[in-house]
RNA sequence: GGAGGGAUAGCGAAGUGGUCAAACGCAGCGGACUGUAAAUCCGUUCCUUCGGGUUCGUAGGUUCAAAUCCUACUCCCUCCA
């Protein structure tokens, strides 16, 4: 199977220019390609992951990937996929996430065996481009009508666009066009959003040199959920990569949680799993559902991928331990270990009554009429003993060694709370 | 510049002097069922020391009583120029 058959095997295509064409350079030679992010934020979160994860499947059909962070472009703002101007961040704050992202970028795609995956940074060739020569050098080569008729500047047009964000395409071509001459990359690949800004690139390409140029775009479709709504959120928000930001326990919960009609789509997006693992893992799904296999076989891979076979092993540990163990029979030491990346906070070694303490010291709940609440109904359990005592003293003896308190807020939700002081 | 319409809880949207802490839907939270799934059903969602306190764009005013009436201001939409 080649990698394009695959993608589409994977449903990891949307859109692509001249399909026949790349079809044919893939079959001859080893390619170079890219895919960019902006650094609008400290860390990737899973939705950012999903173009990655295909360069990373061209890297091992034996291609070359490059991937771009978008240090200039970041600083201009895309207007793709938004209904409103972007406020700017200050230049620091981009330069500080460049940082991060690229730390991140490296962690997953450059660790390990084989070849490392090339990291650049636009911000390198565009910061020294003068106003005069990016008119004169690339402005005569983009015509307004083709601008304003992009999707994304259209659908803004009524509620309005600067002309910054309306020149971002300009420059997310020049990269294409940088790359295409300084690295041989002839194929762009992103989200579905990018199509336009890819195009762009493209012609730009083709107008700069000759017709003859051969070069590719790629989009990948907006991934939804069984429900309608978008992937990737989950209650308490994004879904990070950073495990300061979801720790790997939360990570590996959100993939377990994974609803039957769609663990299967996101094995096949996410996963470098072959062909025959996930159709067994279909099959499973339809047989013998309960089991779950397919949830957990995601969110070992994903789990492991993202951060490591340890902090895999930890929150398969703590999830045993909180889901089918007994908790009350775990100690200290092993609440120490296994439990750091649980949510959690710290509260002082003093006796405290319960509504106080959820509200007041450990703020797993909002206020204390939710908290009353909780408790009435019986949702909430400290060392596995729901208690249903809005008066309950919270003391040593519902602690682990007077050192650390496990809550339990409904059905699966987890506080790990120190004691401390 | 002129004429209208609008701003209500996280979102959408009722309400046009007291019975309004404010219908209804979505979302959220909790519970039941279950497989840590989906669907469904039930409860609940401003705060509270449970006495009460603070809410309906902002600031004033009328009234025993205002989300509801009046005045000014801010923002949004439609039409005319």
């Amino acid at each position: 199977m080649s990698i394009l058959e695959e993608l589409h095997w994977r449903g990891a295509v949307n859109q692509q220019t001249d399909e026949d064409g790349l079809k044919e350079l893939i079959a001859e030679k080893e390619i170079a390609l890219y895919c960019g992010v902006d650094p609008t934020g400290d860390s990737m979160h899973i939705g950012h992951l999903i173009p990655f994860m295909i360069l990373k499947r061209f890297q091992l059909a034996g291609h070359k990937p490059v991937i771009l962070i978008g240090g200039a472009t970041g600083s201009i703002g895309d207007p793709s996929g938004r209904t409103s101007e972007r406020t700017l961040q200050t230049m620091e704050q981009i330069n500080q996430n460049a940082e991060k992202l690229k730390v991140q970028m490296k962690k997953l795609f450059n660790a390990g065996e084989g070849e490392a995956i090339r990291l650049v940074n636009n911000h390198d060739w565009l910061k020294d481009l003068s106003l005069i020569d990016f008119l004169r050098e690339y402005g005569k080569e983009f015509n307004i009508n083709t601008m304003l008729a992009k999707d994304v500047v259209a659908s803004r047009l009524d509620s309005g666009i600067s002309f910054t964000e309306f020149t971002y395409q300009i420059i997310q071509s020049i990269d294409f066009l940088h790359l295409y001459q300084q690295e041989d990359v002839q194929l762009q690949i992103g989200g579905a959003d990018q199509w336009g800004n890819i195009t762009a690139g493209l012609d730009l390409i083709r107008k700069k040199e000759g017709p003859q140029a051969k070069a590719f775009g790629l989009t990948i479709p907006l991934l939804l959920k069984a429900d309608g709504t978008k992937f990737g959120k989950s209650a308490e928000g994004g879904v990070w990569l950073d495990p300061e930001k979801t720790s790997p326990y939360e990570f590996y919960q959100f993939w377990l949680n994974q609803d039957d009609r769609d663990v299967i789509k996101y094995l096949k997006y996410f996963t470098f799993l072959s062909q025959a693992e996930i159709e067994a893992l279909e099959e499973k799904v339809a047989t013998e559902p309960h089991k779950r296999e397919a949830q957990r076989t995601l969110a070992q891979e994903m789990t492991r991928f993202v951060h490591s076979q340890a902090a895999l092993d930890e929150a398969e540990l703590i999830s045993q331990a909180l889901f089918s163990g007994n908790i009350q029979e775990l100690t200290a030491d092993q609440i120490e270990q296994g439990f750091q990346h649980v949510p959690s906070s710290t509260a002082p070694r003093e006796e405290r009554n319960l509504v106080e303490f959820l509200v007041d010291v450990t703020k797993i709940e909002p206020s204390r009429r939710q908290a009353r609440e909780d408790i009435k109904n019986g949702a909430i359990r400290i060392k596995g003993t729901q208690i249903k005592d809005v008066d309950h003293i919270v003391s040593a003896a519902d602690s682990f060694d007077d050192r650390f308190i496990i809550v339990k807020k409904g059905k699966k939700k987890y506080f790990l709370v120190q004691l401390e002081g």
